[in-house]
DNA sequence: CTTGACCTGTGTGCAACACCTGGGTCTTAC
DNA sequence: GTAAGACCCAGGTGTTGCACACAGGTCAAG
């Protein structure tokens, strides 16, 4: 999947996802075993489709000594339920651009004439 | 689909892809057919699956005279291609979510241990 | 003349980074 | 001893397409 990249580390750190100690002499960013174990989290949910605001109540569940389990399994469920959606979206987008694609290949490019911007965008619909 | 709203339209003057006349007095927005046809334009384009900055390349084209059917013919080859790679991460995720959500099924809640943060995730992958 | 509904531009927030700037630091090679 | 290269830092900006908020101007109706 998507790499965890120093500026995908950063911006964790920006948003306060991990908050890592400092060299106190460089200002520097010590990442100590949980750090490491918190970036691994964050990949596996990440992959999982939780956005790092759901990982961020995940943790917060965590460090009030509350079971984030839970939470994990109701926010999945609406991940999945989003993500039918946004599928059936793309797939009518797909429908309509390959629809309007093949319609084209019998048309001719318009030249400008002040009335129309494209007949072919505008033949659409 | 999505509805054209104030907003909307505000941001497409905003962007530069509207420039309606405004009333000298007022300062107030006055949309003329052009306009109109525009939004309209931008309507059906977005339909398509084309951004507002390959909307704004459309118009230029049309403002300098060329015409804009071959660009248009180009994008939305581009944003099929787009779409179906998007789709096919999609379905990826979902048969990952699916999969850990059936998978999860059997599987209880596990409190705070400072072990792991949540097994469940971290039961994936 | 006031009320209420609409308009104005500007700024901020969303998601998840990528990239850039301007600088500090650290190691290694000459 | 110093200079080059390879790291690190914070902070700001850009991406996409708006939605929402703010403080104030404008306008028709009562």
């Amino acid at each position: 999947m998507a790499q965890t990249t120093p500026d995908s580390i950063r911006h964790y750190v920006r948003i306060g996802l991990l908050a890592p100690l400092r060299d106190p002499d460089s200002g520097y960013k010590l990442f100590g075993d949980k750090d490491i174990k918190k970036v691994k989290f964050i990949g596996r949910a990440k992959g999982l489709g939780f956005t790092l605001r759901d990982i961020q109540t995940i943790f917060d569940h965590s460090n009030d000594g509350r079971s984030p389990c839970p939470a994990v399994r109701d926010i999945i469920r609406q991940r999945i339920d989003e993500n039918r959606d946004r599928l059936a979206q793309l797939n009518n987008l797909q429908r309509r651009m390959d629809d309007a694609l093949s319609k084209w290949k019998s048309m001719p490019d318009g030249e400008p004439d002040g009335e129309a911007i494209c007949h072919l965008v505008e033949s659409i619909d």
